[in-house]
DNA sequence: AGCACGCCGACT
DNA sequence: GTCGGCGTGCTC
């Protein structure tokens, strides 16, 4: 009897045996997709993870039959399936998760893949003589639109006789309906077929543009790259914005492909703009793909199996999920804007790390790996100075822009001499006003959405909570409406408060849409624009506001953290931070890191050529070190600082964390929970362990939560920590008190 | 995660 | 007498 291993998307441990019969099992291979019944009623495309001859160890009257051979040759290659597995392993998650995180849905769906089909016209046969062409005018002799198709049609097939013509385009040329065309296929002139088509842009010749030349300080990086990769796989790429990262990136992938080997490079979904995928496809052509989620399923399919073909794309430019796309010969990975958090997946398992994900495939497949960014993650800076990754500094800015001028107000004592006009100080308004009659642009970056955080009742203090979560609503005045951006629930505005009666309810701190008011009645002549996740959300609006103000269509950008992620922009002279505290006072111990970054990265978009930008920094605390360190530009001692303390405090990178969540509906039972799983974890871990506590938020779609953090230094062995740690869940839900409860890991939590 | 089985409350 | 609530257990 033979026997077929394989991977379900499902998120239970392990494999599953299925038997196959001869035939079956002589075409089937590791890595295509079966067809597999799952519990009573489901079916599920599995992947082949191994093919034998060892009955399970189970009653075989459980073990059920492969129903169909999906495929003839792999789909997921065996490279692929060793970084599935790094991954289920080290994010302690099921291999199922990362196979329902790898694969394009429709490669997973039991439906069989769908190729797109046009619908052609040709002529029906009797008319294509030209005796059947008399009678064909003759027919239409009263009927003038279906003539005029005809006609058309007629045109159409003799300047190209070869083509084949859609529909679609005739209709259009022709300018007609349709129901016009429906009716000349009635009466049988015409007739049509489907023909199958590619989804993929074919249209673009590969070296449409020469890459620019290197200036002398990128011509450097790039040389010290190359010269640092022969000792470290891996290499930082450090590099003030505006320095021209991408042309480095260029020229290495260039030279990647002159070596006949494939390039990755990776992108934060949000950084993946028009700007940079037209820059690359201006050089590349048609030997560049493009992979993140604003592509359609189908899409992905096509260049899924693309990349499986013998002429699949050189390089691949995408957001974290293509580093699960096949490669034959990956030769260089790039991670761009190393930094980004989003890289790390957040909710759903598997919580991987596309940046700690690649750097694994490219030891896998021996390639070389460059993280680039202006504001280096406390890992991989760490890992640089400790000499684990090669590192590289680009310190001046292309074409010698200066960095910006930044000017930190105190908000405090501002607001003491009633000097701010709310969320905004003169010193702000008035380089605003400076900027804008010199036709320059603003940025405003506050990280809140909508119009105001929270409503309070100013009588009893009352504030509207989410039913689901402990949250506080955000009042979104478009909308009318109060939102909790944790589950998205909505809620009418209550007129009165339901608690005192009375109507005195108002806002409480300033969202960006609040922020927009006030701009547009300030400097009512300025055109204001707003890139936050409520103006963005269709495929097209976020692409549009970065256009309309990159042309120069729009003077005032006012937005959340989008606005700091990696967009050229020619003309800001003004960015405005409105409320620095906001970031510096998040309860996490990454806050000053992340302020760093965010308040870096976002000044970093003021300034052009001959002249320098300027940055207002509104902040409650003036004299924090971490605000001086932004002033100065000063990474090394910025890092210098958060190292001490990270050291003296045992947390990353100096540690390796785990957090525990566990969900549950019931407050009791979470809490329960959560004390036994500290006490079993406790056992072996001793203080190792820290909680359970309520994180801040502490409910989410009805579920109660508890975390425990786990923090591992040199001394412990992590293998045997992950395996501690799912045999301690094991052990927590086969109590029966506690089966219900959810538990996951977080390993290198953001 | 689904899904079925199974054992108790409010309806025709 | 049934419909349906969600607790419990299983999935090759």
């Amino acid at each position: 009897m033979h026997y077929v291993d394989v991977i379900l998307p499902v998120p239970l441990d392990g494999t599953f045996t299925y038997t196959i019969d001869d035939a079956q099992a002589l075409r089937c291979g590791v890595g295509m997709r079966v067809l597999v019944p799952f519990g009573a009623s489901k079916t599920y495309a599995g992947v082949v993870t191994r093919v034998h001859d060892e009955a399970p160890d189970l009653p075989p009257e459980k073990v059920k039959g492969v129903l169909a051979l999906m495929d003839d040759t792999p789909v997921v290659l065996p490279l692929q399936l060793r970084l599935w597995r790094w991954i289920a392993d080290y994010y302690m998650c099921t291999l199922g998760d990362v196979y329902g995180a790898a694969l394009p849905a429709g490669l997973k769906a039991d439906s069989q893949y769908r190729p797109k089909m046009e619908t052609c016209v040709a002529l029906a046969k009797q008319f294509a003589s030209p005796e059947g062409q008399k009678v064909a005018l003759e027919m239409l002799r009263r009927s003038s639109k279906q003539l005029e198709v005809y006609q058309t049609y007629l045109q159409l097939a003799a300047a190209d006789p070869s083509a084949l013509l859609t529909r679609e385009a005739l209709l259009n040329v022709a300018h007609a309906t349709s129901a016009i065309f429906s009716n000349l296929v009635k009466r049988g002139i015409f007739t049509t077929f489907e023909h199958e088509v590619g989804r993929l842009n074919h249209a673009l010749e590969p070296h449409l543009e020469r890459a620019a030349q290197l200036s002398a300080a990128q011509g450097d990086a790039y040389n010290q790259i190359r010269m640092q990769w022969m000792q470290h796989p891996v290499v930082l790429l450090h590099g003030v914005t505006s320095s021209g990262k991408t042309e480095v990136y260029i020229h290495l992938i260039l030279q990647a492909l002159a070596e006949g080997k494939q390039v990755l490079y990776l992108l934060p979904e949000i950084a993946l703009t028009v700007q940079i995928t037209q820059r690359l496809q201006r050089i590349f052509g048609n030997r560049l793909g493009i992979y993140h989620s604003r592509y359609s399923d189908a899409e992905r399919v096509e260049i899924w199996r693309k990349q499986l073909s013998a002429d699949p794309y050189d390089i691949i430019l995408g957001a974290r999920s293509a580093v699960f796309l096949p490669f034959q010969r990956l030769g260089l990975v790039i991670v761009d804007e190393e930094h980004e958090n989003s890289y790390k997946q957040q909710d759903p398992a598997p919580r991987y790390h596309a940046r700690s994900a690649a750097i694994v495939l490219a030891h896998m497949c021996g390639a070389k790996t460059l993280l680039g960014t202006a504001t280096p993650s406390a890992e991989s800076y760490h890992n640089a100075l400790t000499g684990k990754y090669g590192m590289v500094r680009l310190t001046t800015r292309f074409r010698d822009v200066q960095l910006p001028e930044i000017h930190v107000v105190d908000v405090k004592d501002l607001r003491h001499r009633k000097m701010m006009r709310g969320p905004f100080s003169p010193t702000l308004l008035a380089a605003m006003r400076d900027a804008l009659s010199a036709g320059r642009q603003v940025i405003l970056f506050q990280n809140r959405r909508g119009f105001a955080p929270m409503l309070e009742c100013r009588v009893c203090g009352w504030v509207p909570k989410c039913k689901n979560c402990d949250v506080s609503l955000t009042f979104h005045k478009r909308l009318n409406l109060l939102t909790c951006h944790y589950c998205g629930a909505t809620y009418a505005v209550p007129p009165i408060c339901p608690n005192c009666e009375n109507p005195h309810i108002s806002g409480r701190g300033y969202g960006t849409e609040n922020i927009e008011d006030q701009i547009r009645d300030i400097f009512p002549e300025a055109r204001v624009a707003r890139m936050d996740l409520d103006t963005t959300h269709t495929r097209n609006a976020y692409e549009r506001l970065i256009t309309d103000f990159s042309m120069g269509k729009t003077d005032v950008l006012i937005g959340t953290q989008m606005v700091s992620k990696g967009l050229d922009f020619g003309r800001v002279s003004v960015v405005g931070i409105l409320d620095a505290d906001s970031m510096l006072n998040y309860p996490d111990f990454r806050a000053y890191e992340h302020a760093f970054m965010m308040m870096s990265q976002v000044s970093g978009r003021a300034g052009r050529r001959g002249d320098r930008g300027l940055v207002i920094l509104q902040t409650r605390s003036p004299q924090l070190p971490v605000v001086q360190q932004v002033v100065s530009n000063d990474c090394d001692t910025f890092y210098h600082d958060l190292f001490v303390e990270r050291e003296l405090f045992h947390y990353p990178p100096f540690t390796h964390l785990v957090y525990v969540f566990l969900r549950h509906k019931q407050e009791a039972v979470v809490e329960a929970a959560a004390l036994e799983m500290g006490a079993l974890l406790r056992r072996s871990l001793a203080d190792r362990v820290l909680g359970p506590d309520k994180p801040s938020v502490a409910r989410v779609k009805q579920l109660c939560i508890r975390k425990l953090v786990i923090k591992l230094g040199q001394d412990v062995d992590l293998r045997q920590v992950r395996l501690f740690l799912q045999q301690t869940r094991q052990q927590l839900l086969s109590l029966k008190s506690y089966s219900t409860v959810q538990i996951f890991f977080d390993v290198d939590p953001q």
